[in-house]
DNA sequence: TTGAAAGCGCTAACAA
DNA sequence: TTGTTAGCGCTTTCAA
């Protein structure tokens, strides 16, 4: 069922059927009316491909989203979705699967529908990137990681600012009394602008500016073996730091998803949050605060974050603005999983 | 840049350009790798519009994905991906957004991308569906709930019996000593297929089989302005049925989700879980093993009902298989969070 | 092994 | 207000 059999049906010309589909008003009443009930009837879908191929342009921001599995990103796609409603573009939302580069993806996207623009949501991205600067239209990176030092990025970009986060995080801590304090880090040999060094550089300095000496014994990293950033991986590397019988009363867990698996771990073990240990977590994740005792987090402004994406994108767009990079602070949330030592 | 630019580039018709893209072997070496140096240059990236266009057809299964935000699909869609590439077909991943309707896309994404067949995940759909029935290829519904009733069904499905489990459930309370079994159920006025009637139901008939009368004081419905199945509302339902001070000594919570926010509100009213409250899940959501007390819960083989779907598709698509309901057996799993009472 | 050309289904420019 | 037509970028005949 094409375009062509509905005009036949309709004893009417392709073109017409076409102005009728699209709501061109050059197209008499009763004409369009006739064509949509034979439209209707027939079940007739246009094909996007067809249409994608010849029209020159659309008024299409696209998502390029990586981390379909990532609960972090739990609820930030309809936020996109009505900030570019508001702002008067469509919405194509593609899910970056696993093996597919982002790079590659956004090509051929790009391509395929024509889009005035992208945002890209999570994922690994280095810089400088030949493919992302042959893509012809502006782009916007949303909770992308990439190196921040040398040249300016082609870009806009939203993000927060990992270390400084940490840093708060675990100055709380320290300001609560605790100074064996442990850290839940990322995998041994992340790159240096991953989030993981960021956020253990930021656990380093805060152990510095309040005098305590940074103790190797009291850093263990998540096993390379389970899912990065996962609870069993929090559950995991908290019992390889119990086993090793390290000595602390405060833990940081780069993440909710960490910190919810060590509270396990460490209840397994007989100790009780937050009296026998406090713990903090990272990411400000929506279970956070039903969890028992609910989280101490580094609550990461993520509707802020995936408008403001929004904004710059389309500042990009209408008024050619020149890339920016925003750097949103974090709050941290206190909760009940952090107790003041004595 | 088009097939032509590179075709012109290279000094060859825009044929061979094509033949050496899709690795056709009636292309000189030679030719293929300049063709093949040209493209990586330019960053040339086919067009797809113009591929599905003109392609006859495509060797590819689609799924269509209602439900980005529920936690409950977390980690599924890799599964799908690898049965299909297993059975050597492509994979083409559509995340249906709230305001679209899973039959349009349906016939738009299977237009666009001439797909082989189609794997319906989550969303709700109803039958006798006529704009489905046009497809023109085969689908399989997997964990949709539709009406079973009447007429059989045009498509195959994967599911389980909600009844059934909730049924084996609520026994398994019972049978641990409970005669007091309250509900955390579905929205009032949810269809009569709806999995949170169908729960109810369960518990209703295990509450007969056990002798145990049914009293509707023990009974509460989700909140309907809070998400359906989300923390906040398992949450907000235990705490309207604390409120009203409805005595029970167990509680089944047709979610994961409603459980755990059920947990926080049991213990922000000062009772223990299980100590003073048993309580049950449903779904086997990741995170219920690492939650204290790690929650008894009704476990669906998500993997194995994913990879059924692929196969009954794959039966379909290549062996003109009529369509068939396939029921899976879901898991009760046994933990902590029940307690045996005297 | 290659190039030329038809045509996938649609939109938009043009002509009527 | 309508019909006709060119052509979007590609794959795939067909002919050389």
């Amino acid at each position: 069922m094409t375009i062509k059999d509905i005009a036949r049906i309709c004893g009417v010309g392709i073109g017409t059927v076409s102005r009728a589909i699209n709501n061109d008003p050059r197209v008499s009443e009763k004409t369009q009316e006739k064509i949509l009930r034979a439209v209707k009837e027939h079940h007739y879908v246009p094909n996007n491909s067809a249409r994608n191929l010849k029209m020159a342009e659309s008024n299409t921001i696209g998502l390029l989203f990586s981390g379909i599995d990532n609960p972090f990103f739990q609820g930030m796609i309809s936020i996109f979705e009505n900030a570019c409603d508001e702002l008067g573009y469509s919405f194509f939302l593609y899910a970056v699967r696993e093996n597919d580069r982002v790079e590659n993806v956004a090509m051929e996207v790009c391509k395929e529908r024509r889009l005035k623009g992208l945002i890209i949501l999570g994922g690994q991205l280095s810089f400088p990137n030949r493919r992302l600067d042959s893509l012809g239209v502006p782009y916007v990176l949303c909770t992308v990681t990439v190196p921040r030092d040398g040249d300016a990025l082609p870009c806009s970009t939203v993000s927060i600012d990992d270390e400084k986060e940490s840093f708060r995080a675990v100055s709380y801590l320290c300001e609560q009394g605790h100074r064996r304090i442990a850290i839940l880090a990322g995998r041994t040999g992340e790159s240096s602008y991953g989030v993981g060094t960021l956020r253990l550089a930021g656990y380093r300095r805060a152990l510095e500016e309040h005098g305590i000496e940074f103790d190797p014994a009291l850093v263990e990293y998540m096993s390379e073996d389970l899912p990065e950033y996962s609870m069993p991986n929090g559950y995991d590397t908290m019992k390889r730091l119990l086993a090793r019988g390290a000595d602390f009363t405060a833990v940081f867990a780069v993440s909710d998803t960490m910190a919810f698996g060590a509270v396990r771990a460490l209840r397994e073990a007989g100790r009780r949050v937050p009296e026998d240990c406090s713990i903090i977590g990272y990411d400000g994740q929506y279970y956070t605060e039903f969890m028992t005792p609910s989280l101490t987090t580094v609550v990461q402004p993520v509707s802020e974050m995936a408008l403001k994406s929004v904004e710059l994108l389309d500042d990009a767009i209408r008024r050619n603005a020149p890339p920016v990079c925003v750097t949103y602070d974090a709050e941290l949330r206190i909760r009940e999983s952090v107790m003041r030592l004595p």
